[in-house]
DNA sequence: GTAGGGCTTCCCATCATGGGAAGGTCAAGG
DNA sequence: CCTTGACCTTCCCATGATGGGAAGCCCTAC
C-alpha cells in the first residue's frame, strides 16, 4: 500500500503521515525500490490509533504516549486512565472558560440593539466603560466619576 | 510612557505591543528620541481594549474589525452585534465538540478499571476494537525482496 | 567608569496542519 | 516509443498568538 492509499484507508493525510513519521511518533515505513513509502495493515492500524486519539482532543504527545501504551501488554490501564483522565480535566477547564466567555458575550450582545445607531454595550464593555480616545472627541462619561 | 510601563498599565507583554504594532492592529507609536516608543493614556486604553477582546476569545482579526468599530462614532451597533454573535455560535461549536469529547472520554475512563491490569476500555476504542499489531520489532517487514 | 535595567531589532520555537515547487516514477493510451 | 497524468519524493514556507533569547544601544545610580 502506497502512502496515498494508507491516507485514504486511515483518514490520516499523507502530508500528516510524513510528518507523524518525522517526529518518530510513527516509525519509518519500508520503503519499495523507487523509494515509495510501504504501508500494511498494521501500520493503517496504527494511524486510525492516532486518528482516533487526536478527534478526542489528545495532543501528539499524549497520542504518542497513549500509542506506547496501547503497544505494551504489560502496562497497567492506571497509566491509560491517568493519560485520559487529565485530558478530562483539561477540556472540562477550556469549556468552562469558553462558556465563561459565552456567558459575558450573550449578555452584551441581548443588551445590545443591534440597530442603525452607533450606541453598544458590547464596545462599552471592551473599552472598560470608558469613551473611545483615537477619533479625540466627546468626553461623555457613561458612568459617575 | 515606555513601552514597558504601557505593557504593566495595559495588561499587555511589551512583546505583545510590538507585534500588534507590527501586524499593523496598532498605529506605530511615537519614539522618543533615543529610539523608544512613547505611550500615552489614549495608546494604554486601546491596548487595554485589545486585551479584553482577546480574554473574550476573540480572535486578532476579529479584534482588529471591533477596534476599527469603536473608533468609528458613525458605525451601527448592528455591526458590532455581528461579530459578536458570530464568535458566540463560534464558541459555542467548540464547547459543544469538546463536550462531546468529554462525553466519550468519561464514558471510557469510568468503564476503565484504573488498576494493575493492561486491560483498558480506553484503548480498545482507540484501537478500533480491535487487538493492537506491532508490540516490537519482531514483526515481519514488508521491504522489497 | 561601570553595573544594572530597560529599550531596540532580529531570529527561533511552539502545535498541528496545509500549500506548493521541483523532480522522480509508473501505468495507460496514442 | 513518447506523452500525459497521477502518483510519489524532499524541501521550504505559512498559519495564530505568544514567548525566549541574543547582540547591542541608552540611561541612571553609585
Amino acid at each position: 500500500m502506497n502512502i496515498g492509499q494508507a491516507a485514504e484507508a486511515s483518514g490520516v493525510s499523507a502530508k500528516m503521515i510524513r510528518y507523524y513519521e518525522q517526529i518518530g511518533l510513527i516509525r519509518p515505513s519500508a520503503r519499495s525500490d523507487n523509494n515509495y513509502r510501504v504501508y500494511g495493515e498494521d501500520e493503517v492500524h496504527v494511524l486510525r490509533f492516532i486518528k482516533r486519539a487526536r478527534s478526542l482532543g489528545f495532543s501528539l504527545e499524549e497520542t504518542e504516549r497513549l500509542l506506547a501504551l496501547w503497544q505494551d501488554r504489560s502496562r497497567e490501564s492506571a497509566s491509560v486512565k491517568a493519560v485520559a483522565v487529565q485530558h478530562i480535566a483539561d477540556l472540562k477547564r477550556r469549556i468552562a472558560e469558553m462558556e465563561g466567555m459565552v456567558k459575558t458575550l450573550s449578555h452584551l450582545a441581548h443588551c445590545c440593539g443591534g440597530d442603525g445607531r452607533p450606541d453598544c454595550p458590547i464596545l462599552e464593555d471592551l473599552a472598560g466603560h470608558v469613551p473611545p480616545p483615537i477619533p479625540a472627541a466627546s468626553r461623555s462619561r457613561r458612568r459617575a466619576p
